[in-house]
DNA sequence: AATTATTTTTAGACTTGTCTAAAAATTAGT
DNA sequence: ACTAATTTTTAGACAAGTCTAAAAATAATT
């Protein structure tokens, strides 16, 4: 059996465990081609080549998730993902928001001493600048403990620990409007009827939508 | 016209490139066969497409060669691979003959910006941990001035600046005898019948094989 | 429960890159 | 110059990954 996959093939991959955070059943067929921009005739192929493999379990009809050979995989990608997204910034002057296809691709790069390597120079970081947590050597992963921003009642203050959507668009946005990782935010008020929210943040007062602040993971203080 | 490269055509274009060097003639059918560990069909049909795109020039039995713009493609290709090695060198605590496999890949990561802060970073270093030329920005390259050590005659001194074969057996040899990049060889004795040497290296007498000396590259003293 | 709508799978085709075996062209040897 | 050896190209096949169109299964409606 080999054990050398494609960058395809650990594409699917990422991509079922990343679909598997929100729920425990198994994923959809469609929600895999949605994800990976392909068609669902191409999952079902794809699926059943890795269910061979024995890195997803799969019944015809019933969608897939991942065996635990298959997640031991996917974190090992989303490991080097994030860790290449460190580097990018921290070393190389990337923002935040040009990080990620270029990690897109590194990602694939086999080679388990660059891996350990790149993490030690890195001085073994917990998060990417996204705020999302890197799976350690061993593929244990501090999921986010986080709440979202839209979930903090008024006068309550918060620190931004990270993002939930990170597409670019996004990105610039907060990067215009000064919201960066570690800001402390304070709710001034919610208005009822659209839940946006008027913020203090970074010395300014700001007007968020409800779609901003359900991106945003927060720690609620104290 | 797709200018976007599968990384197997940009492994055709570098090994027509690294072929090319040796000699001004068109490169065989065969001899890219060998260098790329594929059989001559493959490469038949490969040519014939990098010929379609422009990149190579070719006529049916006649060998193939670089067109302006796949020496383009190739030399860049080539600085990506030198300016990775470097990276794993001098900050990942690699040895040079551990690098190469890993730049193979990272050579094929696109993106422009990744190449240039890269180079940045590494304070445009000119040459690669095996001595190789690194090419710049605009794809110039100081090829290798050197003679080979084999060509030195009884009693001159030089300085060692490069491999010619960077397998990682020689380069394991090269370790365990001490010679590096940077080392002053006096040549002591060349011994007529098999054409070996005794050279005074790093504190030391050493005899080397012909075959060792026509794979280091040196720059005469004086 | 029967019919519709949606999701998923299958069947067949296409592209990229590879291979083997055979044919064609070139080169070498006499 | 002719034959033999070598190199190169062609023809046909295969695996990986994708797609469209049609069939089958499941889910939603009435
Ligand atoms: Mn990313
Ligand atoms: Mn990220
Ligand atoms: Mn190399
Ligand atoms: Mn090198």
């Amino acid at each position: 059996m080999n054990l050398d996959l494609s960058q395809t093939e650990e594409n699917y991959l990422k991509a079922i465990f990343s679909l598997s955070i929100a729920t425990s059943k198994a994923i959809s067929t469609n929600a895999i081609a949605e994800k990976l921009e392909t068609k669902a005739s191409s999952v079902t192929d794809m699926i059943k080549k890795l269910s061979d493999k024995e890195l997803v379990h799969y019944k015809k009809y019933q969608g897939a998730s991942l065996t635990v050979a298959g997640k031991a995989i996917a974190v090992r990608i989303i490991r080097k993902h994030r860790l290449w997204e460190v580097f990018l910034v921290k070393h190389l002057n990337f923002k935040w928001d040009e990080v990620h296809d270029v990690a897109e691709q590194l990602e694939h790069i086999k080679s388990t001493k660059l891996t350990q390597q790149l993490d030690e120079y890195l001085e073994f970081p917990t998060h990417d600048p996204h705020g999302d947590p890197i799976p350690d050597e061993n593929g244990n992963i501090d999921f986010h403990t986080g709440v979202m921003l839209s979930s903090i009642l008024a006068s309550e203050i918060a620190i931004i620990m990270g993002v939930k959507d990170s597409t670019s668009s996004f990105l610039k946005y907060l990067d215009s409007s000064g919201i960066k990782l570690g800001s402390v935010v304070e709710v001034l008020h919610k208005e009822e009827f659209d839940n946006s929210m008027l913020i203090q943040i970074e010395g300014q007062k700001l007007s968020i939508s409800q779609q901003i602040a359900k991106n945003l993971y927060v720690k609620k203080q104290r």
